[in-house]
DNA sequence: ATAATATATGAACATATGCTCATATACGAA
DNA sequence: TTCGTATATGAGCATATGTTCATATATTAT
C-alpha cells in the first residue's frame, strides 16, 4: 500500500511513502477529528440526506442550540457544511461529499459488523 | 427523535436513518478517533506497507519508544494493528484493511488537493 | 423604534488526550 | 542466575475538547 506519491512528471517508478509531510498530516488529522465526535457524527449524518436549520438539528437530535451552533461552526471552518439563509433561519447542509462518503463507509462498516 | 431504525428482514424499502444508535455511534467515533491524531496516522501509514518493530517505528518516525508503545496499545485495543513476537522484538502490522483503506482515501484526498 | 425569533459567541468548567519520565516486565544469551 | 535488549506501563502534567450558561447579534414583523 502507498507505493506511490506525486513526483516529477518524468518519474515512472516511485519510492514508497515512509512518512507524511506536515501539511498532509494536518489536513488528514483535522478531517478525522471532525468525524471522531459522536455529536458531530450525528449532525453530519442528519445533514447527509437534506438541509436542516439549527433548531431542527437541535430538536431532532436532542441537543442544545448552543452546542449545535458551536459544532456547526467547527464543521463550517473545515468546509464540511455550508448554509443558506432564509429570513432568520439558517439551513445547513453537506458541503463535502468525499468526507460524507468516508463517514458513510464507517457507518456501514460498523452497522454491518 | 430517531424517526427510523432497523426494520424487519422482509422490508425492502427502508426509511432513511435519521439518527444512529448508540453502539454504532460509539464504534464509528472510536474508529475515527484512532485516525485523528498525527502520531497515530504516521504509525498506521508506516505500518501500511509492512510490519515493523516498536523501535523501528520510533526511530523512523522520530518518536519516543514510550509514546509509540502507548499508541500501539491504543491501536491494538481497537484491533487496527496486531503483532507477532520474534525473541524480544515485537513486529506490529496492519490488522484492519477497511480502516487502513479509509486512511489512505483521506491521505489521497489531502495530497491530491 | 420595539418585540420576537433564530442563531452565534465567549467564558467557565469538567473531562479527555498525548506526551514524558521513571520503572516494570519479558525474553534471550552467557 | 545475571545482564542486556526490547517493550509495556503508570503517574504526572500540559493542552485540547465539548458542554452549558449567559449574553450578543441578526433578521423580520409590528
Amino acid at each position: 500500500m502507498n507505493l506511490s506519491q506525486d513526483t516529477t512528471k518524468d518519474d515512472v517508478l516511485r519510492e514508497p511513502i515512509i512518512d507524511l509531510d506536515d501539511e498532509t498530516l494536518f489536513v488528514v488529522s483535522q478531517t478525522f477529528k471532525a468525524l471522531c465526535d459522536p455529536t458531530r457524527i450525528r449532525i453530519l449524518n442528519f445533514l447527509c440526506s437534506e438541509e436542516h436549520s439549527v433548531n431542527e438539528i437541535a430538536e431532532k437530535l436532542n441537543l442544545s442550540q448552543s452546542s449545535v451552533s458551536h459544532q456547526l461552526r467547527f464543521l463550517k471552518n473545515l468546509r464540511l457544511v455550508k448554509f443558506r439563509r432564509e429570513g432568520t433561519t439558517l439551513y445547513y447542509s453537506n458541503d463535502d461529499d468525499h468526507i460524507m462518503n468516508l463517514l458513510q463507509q464507517a457507518i456501514d462498516h460498523a452497522t454491518h459488523t
